[in-house]
DNA sequence: ATTGTTGGTTCTATTTTGGAACTCATTATC
DNA sequence: GATAATGAGTTCCAAAATAGAACCAACAAT
């Protein structure tokens, strides 16, 4: 299986690693919250190639996260802004960052925060469920095949897996 | 710079990505949130290379995000089951499965679904604080610099290009 | 004795990255 | 007027990662 075949894939999650699933993306991302918007901006901060960053900023506007608008002619320069889309990833970005700084081994304190944009108090973010207001984690959702998909051990696999104690 | 010197990084995002930034990991980590915990199960439902599997249960192994533990003697096999770590990851995957759904183009209807564990409801995530109760996301939220890096174009950079109207 | 299952490892070929140098248009500096 | 600097890329080659397939080992089942 290709890379650019995970486009395709019926799953939102696996299309999303098709843009976000690799090591720059989601950092070049992050820059973008922080203000930056350049070519050189992105290139300084982040220490990647100028060869990978023109790719995955070309990816990132073919997929409508970015876009790519003229700030200046003579000579003509352009800038990398956060579409609808791409600021809609913000809470992504949050849960991830949080997620990092708690769970993983080695955490440093952040190089940067999430505050209010009204008052400038730190955040403590928790995903919640819209209608019930009730925390969303592992012990309250559980994930389920909304459909078989035929061809693939989908169905065998999870029934044989299953029944042993729902995987909590 | 090369792969694995995003562990190293302080950034707790950069190191974040130093795990999870490829292709294969986060649905490996999907498949553990659906029931599955053998080799061969991954295998056979991501359609992942054996080689790279293996090394990418290795990789979450040490971060602790999965952990390996014998199921039977003769032959002794191990499954792969989620920690405390790979638990709180949780939201990170609801929030992104529901950021792919709603920002991406070419949008499919999701082959499977987040409900609430009493009642199988489906959920509709928000990010929330948990002091203030108030929505998390690019208009409530401000990503600020918490020091600066000596020796980076940091604060340089950002300083430029803040003053021209922050970057909503 | 042969085949199947589970959980890997090894091998080679192909893709992706990393790193550095080069281009082009225009402005700033000596 | 010549030379350097800025900004945004592109091009080229070497190094690293990934895909795909084949192989191995420990048993169990037929």
């Amino acid at each position: 299986m290709k890379w650019h075949d995970l486009n395709d894939d019926a799953c939102p999650l696996a299309r999303a690693m098709g843009v976000i699933g690799d090591r720059w993306t989601l950092l070049i991302l992050r820059e973008c919250f922080l203000g930056v918007r350049r070519f050189d901006g992105f290139q300084k901060r982040l220490g990647v190639t100028r060869h990978l960053l023109a790719e995955r900023l070309k990816r990132l506007e073919a997929m409508e996260v970015l876009e790519r608008r003229p700030y200046q002619e003579r000579p003509l320069r352009h800038e990398y802004r956060l579409t609808a889309s791409g600021k809609s990833f913000a809470p992504v970005l949050l849960a991830m960052q949080d997620w990092a700084q708690h769970s993983l081994p080695n955490a440093e304190p952040s190089p940067f925060a999430f505050v209010t944009r009204d008052g400038g108090a730190p955040v403590d973010p928790v995903l919640t469920d819209r209608n019930s207001g009730q925390e969303l984690n592992h012990r309250t959702v559980l994930m389920v095949p909304s459909k078989s998909v035929p061809g693939t051990a989908f169905d065998a696999d999870l029934q044989r897996l299953e029944p042993k104690s729902a995987g909590s």
